[in-house]
DNA sequence: GATCCACAGGAAGGGTTGGGGG
DNA sequence: CCCCCAACCCTTCCTGTGGATC
């Protein structure tokens, strides 16, 4: 029943952009000078994750690409990433072989300076950056130009203003809303259409598909994904609404929870594992949980960074005032 | 108002790791 | 093969903050 399996992953970048035309307009625009040998313009995609935000990116420059021979794009997640980690990153997508790895993050950054052919670089998770300087550094390379993509725009921009102050609000910000119901089911239709065999899924089964996942594109298509599975091991070919409800939901769920987990380093996913279903903690608890999870006597310090990590990251909630301070995980993806 | 307490996080440094170049 | 360098891990030391208590 699955013919095309890439239109079921939330990672494919899509053919098509679904209900997002004033969005897509407003990226070809801030690109268009390129097309003509100019600079594009610095542009900011902000909105809820499973809003489309990536995809739209991805898609545009691929489009954008297509148009224009001489541009190399690049595609980096900046979760956690350093600021040589993220040069390194774009560099090791627009030049074959580049063999200084163990280079500084200056030098990287004088490589992608000398370039002569223009980059575009998407920068996902912007706003989780190790580094805020890491935007300056390529924001001020004149070969250069970011699409950076983050949750909400005033905490962007108000730690970006430490580094670059008001340049930056010159730069386009596009926003996103969390999808209706109705864009939800027209993603969800398309992609059906395109990685499904015909007839395998009612438009009605999507709709509950749609509903289910509350407006996330990435928990909807995860959905489908999860019952079109769950179908074709059962050798049925068509996915029914008791499928999405018995099974689809929940797989989709915990395999959306992984992905998250597996981008953390080990010591933080075992932090937020040592915190997972405790509830709210106190500091001295989150401390002995993770002193217990790892069987060894590290300082206060170390487990303040991993948990402020945590926090920043979105596992973790931060409560009450500082003379009540809990933490608690929190158990679904942002 | 001064002091205390619990907590957050900056700064600096030692140890380790891993790739590149001599 | 070894040395250098940058990055990373984790520690120690220390300052700042805001509410509680005297």
């Amino acid at each position: 029943m699955i013919t095309q399996a890439d239109a079921l992953r939330i990672d494919t970048v899509p053919r098509k952009i679904v209900r997002r035309d004033s969005q897509m307009n407003q990226l070809a625009n801030a690109l268009q000078p390129v097309v003509d040998g100019g600079r594009p313009e610095t542009t900011f995609l902000f909105g809820p994750s499973g809003a489309g935000k990536t995809s739209l990116a991805r898609h545009g420059v691929q489009k954008l690409k297509a148009e224009v021979l001489d541009i190399d794009t690049a595609y980096v997640e900046c979760w956690g990433r350093s600021r040589a980690a993220v040069f390194r990153r774009i560099i090791d997508q627009v030049e074959t072989g580049y063999s200084h790895e163990s280079d500084g993050a200056d030098a990287h950054l004088r490589d992608l300076r000398e370039r002569d052919r223009h980059c575009i670089a998407i920068l996902d998770e912007a706003d989780q950056l190790d580094d805020y300087a890491a935007i300056h550094d390529l924001y001020e390379l004149p070969n250069v130009t970011i699409i950076g993509i983050a949750n909400r725009e005033p905490e962007l921009y108000a730690k970006l203003d430490e580094r670059i102050g008001s340049r930056v609000s010159s730069a386009v910000s596009i926003t996103f809303d969390t999808y209706t119901h109705d864009e939800l089911t027209a993603i969800l239709e398309d992609r059906a259409d395109w990685g499904l065999a015909p007839n395998a899924v009612s438009r009605s089964t999507l709709a509950s598909i749609a509903s289910a996942a509350g407006g996330d594109a990435r928990l909807a298509i995860s959905i489908l994904r999860a019952a079109a599975k769950h179908a074709t091991t059962a050798g049925r070919d068509r996915i029914t609404e008791s499928m999405v409800d018995e099974y689809a939901i929940d797989d989709a769920e915990s395999r959306l929870q992984e992905l998250t987990l597996a981008k953390l380093s080990s010591d933080h996913r075992r932090l937020y594992q040592a915190m997972l279903g405790e509830g709210e903690m106190t500091v001295g608890e989150v401390y002995d949980a993770y002193r217990a999870e790892v069987d060894d006597d590290v300082t206060d310090r170390y487990i303040r960074d991993l948990r402020k990590k945590l926090v920043d990251y979105g596992r973790v909630e931060k409560l009450g005032n500082k003379q009540n301070r809990r933490y608690r995980a929190v158990d679904k993806p942002s």
